[in-house]
DNA sequence: CGTCCCTTTGGC
DNA sequence: GCCAAAGGGACG
């Protein structure tokens, strides 16, 4: 909850149109705020980033909804908030299925790619709540992701490849494809870097509502009580965020790989270990209320 | 089922 | 034409 909202009213309904678009940088936030309204009313945590106390504003879906978007289409746009049935258009004389595609308003991708900035996987809960959200499909948001990582993909290839030789490909690997996104962030959502770790108290509210994704995880240190003090038990891993997500070893793996080339993974520092500390290993206890200490330190 | 990958198709 | 939303096949 660090990141102090500074106005309810989110999501200037056009963010940066596309890269290769025209439209100036909408400057029209800050660049922190906003997203976190987009929060759903619901009880349970689940659009992570930062824990908005906030009782979101409705008003977001209107916003999405029939937000005179520019670039929503004229045409399609059908915001089936469940399964889309696969196009059955006018179905007139041809049954030929004709392709419909949607074209996502900038509000939508704002959101998707501001999530897609720090999750590249989504669960399936997780997308059906985004789904909901922005008022797409549950099958468009998983098709959009996995272009989004297609895409990611192919850009990644270019780019090691036509610089290959000099020495600033070690930019920090996840924020550089990211910086394609950076211009409609800019006046749309909060970056992707968030300052959310220092000093958190974290319990099972917070751990829930965080979204762990490579920054956090790297920015994170961990030292000797934050690591085994989680232990990493049982109760953890089958903790809700855990289950929400559908861990395979490639959803995993790359998860720690945004975009860039290989992500370092968190440096666990163990220090002396008070044996009292680790011992205890209750459950959930442990897990719920302990509190990571960070020294501000690059990646 | 989800993901990867390639392809098709439609907006712009 | 380019790009991105979908379709579809292969794979696990």
């Amino acid at each position: 909850m660090s990141v102090a909202l500074a106005s309810p009213q989110s999501l200037p309904e056009a963010c940066d149109p596309d890269s290769r678009d025209s439209s100036p940088i909408s400057t029209v936030l800050g660049t922190e705020e906003n997203y976190t309204s987009l929060q759903m009313p619901s009880t349970e945590p689940f659009y992570s980033e930062t824990v908005s106390p906030s009782p979101l504003p409705s008003s977001m879906d209107v916003l999405i909804q029939d937000s005179p978007d520019s670039s929503t289409s004229p045409k399609v746009k059908e915001p089936a908030p469940v399964e889309n049935s696969p196009v059955k258009n006018e179905g007139k004389g041809q049954e030929k299925k004709q392709k419909v595609r949607t074209v996502f308003t900038q509000t939508q991708l704002c959101i998707l790619k501001d999530r897609f900035q720090k999750q590249r996987y989504l669960s399936l809960q997780q997308m059906q709540e985004l789904s909901e959200v922005l008022n797409l499909s549950y099958k468009q948001v998983k098709t959009w992701f996995q272009n989004q990582r297609m895409k990611c993909k192919r850009w990644q290839k270019n780019t090691n490849w036509s610089k290959n030789n000099n020495a600033v490909t070690q930019v920090s690997a996840p924020t550089e494809y990211l910086d394609l996104y950076t211009p409609y962030h800019q006046g749309c959502l909060p970056s992707g870097n968030f300052p959310m770790w220092s000093n958190q108290t974290w319990n099972s509210q917070t751990w829930s509502n965080q979204t762990w994704n490579s920054q956090a995880w790297s920015n994170q240190t961990w030292n000797s009580q934050a690591w085994s003090s989680q232990t990493w038990n049982s109760q953890a891993w089958s903790s809700q965020t855990w289950n929400n997500q559908s861990w395979n070893s490639q959803a995993w793996n790359n998860q720690f790989q945004n975009c860039g080339e290989e992500f370092q993974l968190p440096q666990i520092q163990f220090q002396q270990n008070s044996a009292s500390d680790l011992e205890a290993s209750q459950p959930v206890d442990l897990f719920l209320n302990y509190s990571v200490n960070i020294q501000p330190e690059d990646v």
